[in-house]
DNA sequence: TAGATTGTTAATCGATTAACAATC
DNA sequence: TAGATTGTTAATCGATTAACAATC
C-alpha cells in the first residue's frame, strides 16, 4: 500500500509545509489549508490537495489539527526510518554535510566522509573522515544506500563508479558533472550553477516589466 | 529584444548543456541535439526546441559547431555580465561559497561575507568575512543585486529585510525558512531536506517494483 | 538519391486553477 | 441559517512527446 501517487511537485512542497508547521508557535493547535497557502505564498487549491493526499484528518470550518497534520506528513514522507549515506569530497564541504542537523531529520544517516587529500582520519565535530582510499574497507561491513559525491569535478564520474559498486542505490551528486550510472540507480543533482541563472533570468524579467 | 519566452524547466537544463559541452574534448568540433540527448539522458525533440530557441547555428546533417553553440548559451545566458552579491551566515559555509568558482563563471561578483558570529575581519581566501554589524557600512557604498542567506535559521528573516532594505533585488536563501519579502524581490530558496526526501521517495518506488 | 539531421505542427500528458457540492 | 472550510469534478494551461516536412 502506500501507493498513492505524487508528482515531484508536490513532493518538493511537502517539506515546506513541514516546515512551516513545526515553526508554528505551541498555542496554534488547529490551521485551515487557506491559511498555509496564505503564509507560503501557494495556491489554496494545491494546499488543499497536497494536504488530502496525506492526511484525512482536515475538518470542515476547523481545518487540521497541526500535531496531527505533522504526524501525517512525517509518516507519509517516513523520515522516520533512517537509511544510510557515506560523503566522498573535499574535507571542509564533508564537514559542513556531517554536521547538517536537517539531513538527520530527514532521516538521512551519514556514516562518515571520504577525503581525497587527506591522508590520516580526523574527528570533524561527531563523525570521522578517513582519507578516500578507505572507502572500500569502510563500506565493505556497511550497509550503504546513498553516496553523497562534493568531490572535484576530474574525479567526480570514478567517485560514482565506485560507490555504485559497493551498492550505493542512490547517488546525490553536488558537481556539476552529469554521471552516468547503470539504470536501477537514482541521481539526485544539485545545480548551484543553475540556480544562479534562474536568478539571474528572474531578476532581468523584472527588471524588463518595470 | 531577447524576450524569447523561456521555462524555468529549459532554463534549468540550459546549464547543463553548457557544463556537458565545454567537458567535450577540443577534437570535436560539431555536436547534434541527438548526440546531446543521449548523453545527457534527455528527451532528443526537448534538446532540438532548447537549442533553437538559443541558437540558429543549427546545420542539417552537421548539427551546430561547439563553440558556437557554447558561445549563443552564453549570450542567452548573460552569464558574462557581473552581478554583485554578499553573503551573510557562518563563516564556514561562506567560505565554501566565496570560493566557489562556479559562481564567477555564472555571472556572480560575490563582494564579501558578513559572519553574525565574528567579531573581527578575516580573510578567506580572496575575498573578506567581516562581523555583520559592517553590513551596512560595507552596502551603502556598493551596488548590491544579490543577498545569499546561510544564517541560522531565527536569524533568517531579519537578515532579509535587512538586505532588502540595503537594495538587493534578489535573494538566495540556503535555510529552510520560508521568507517574507516585498512583492518585487525574487527569492531562490535552496531546500537541502527536500532534495534527500525526494531522494528517498525514488528509492522507494525503485524497491515498491522490483 | 538516401540518410542524418533540423525545426515545426499537432497530440498527449500532467499539473494547476476554477467552480461547486458537502459538511460542520 | 450563514460562513468557513474541506474535498471533488471539470476547465485551463503549459510542457513534453510524436509525427512530419524541410534541408544539406
Amino acid at each position: 500500500m502506500s501507493s498513492v501517487k505524487i508528482s515531484n511537485n508536490m513532493l518538493e512542497r511537502m517539506p515546506v509545509y513541514l516546515n512551516y508547521l513545526n515553526a508554528l508557535p505551541k498555542s496554534i493547535t488547529n490551521i485551515s489549508a487557506t491559511k498555509i497557502a496564505k503564509a507560503l505564498g501557494l495556491g489554496e487549491v494545491s494546499v488543499r490537495k497536497d494536504l488530502a493526499k496525506v492526511s484525512d484528518g482536515g475538518r470542515c470550518k476547523l481545518g487540521y489539527r497541526c500535531e496531527d497534520l505533522i504526524n501525517d506528513i512525517e509518516n507519509f514522507l517516513d523520515v522516520k526510518s533512517k537509511i544510510n549515506a557515506v560523503i566522498v569530497g573535499d574535507g571542509e564541504l564533508i564537514k559542513i554535510l556531517l554536521n547538517y542537523q536537517g539531513a538527520e531529520n530527514s532521516g538521512l544517516n551519514i556514516l562518515a566522509g571520504f577525503d581525497s587529500s587527506c591522508t590520516k582520519q580526523w574527528n570533524s565535530g561527531e563523525k570521522m573522515i578517513y582519507p578516500l582510499e578507505q572507502l572500500e574497507s569502510f563500506c565493505t561491513d556497511q550497509d550503504i544506500n546513498i553516496g553523497v559525491i562534493m568531490s572535484p569535478i576530474k574525479e567526480a564520474q570514478e567517485v560514482c563508479d565506485r560507490l555504485v559498486r559497493l551498492g550505493a542505490k542512490a547517488i546525490w551528486n553536488f558537481t556539476p558533472v552529469h554521471l552516468n550510472v547503470p539504470e536501477h540507480i537514482v541521481v539526485q543533482s544539485e545545480n548551484i550553477t543553475a540556480s544562479i541563472i534562474k536568478m539571474r533570468m528572474q531578476l532581468k524579467e523584472k527588471a524588463e516589466v518595470s
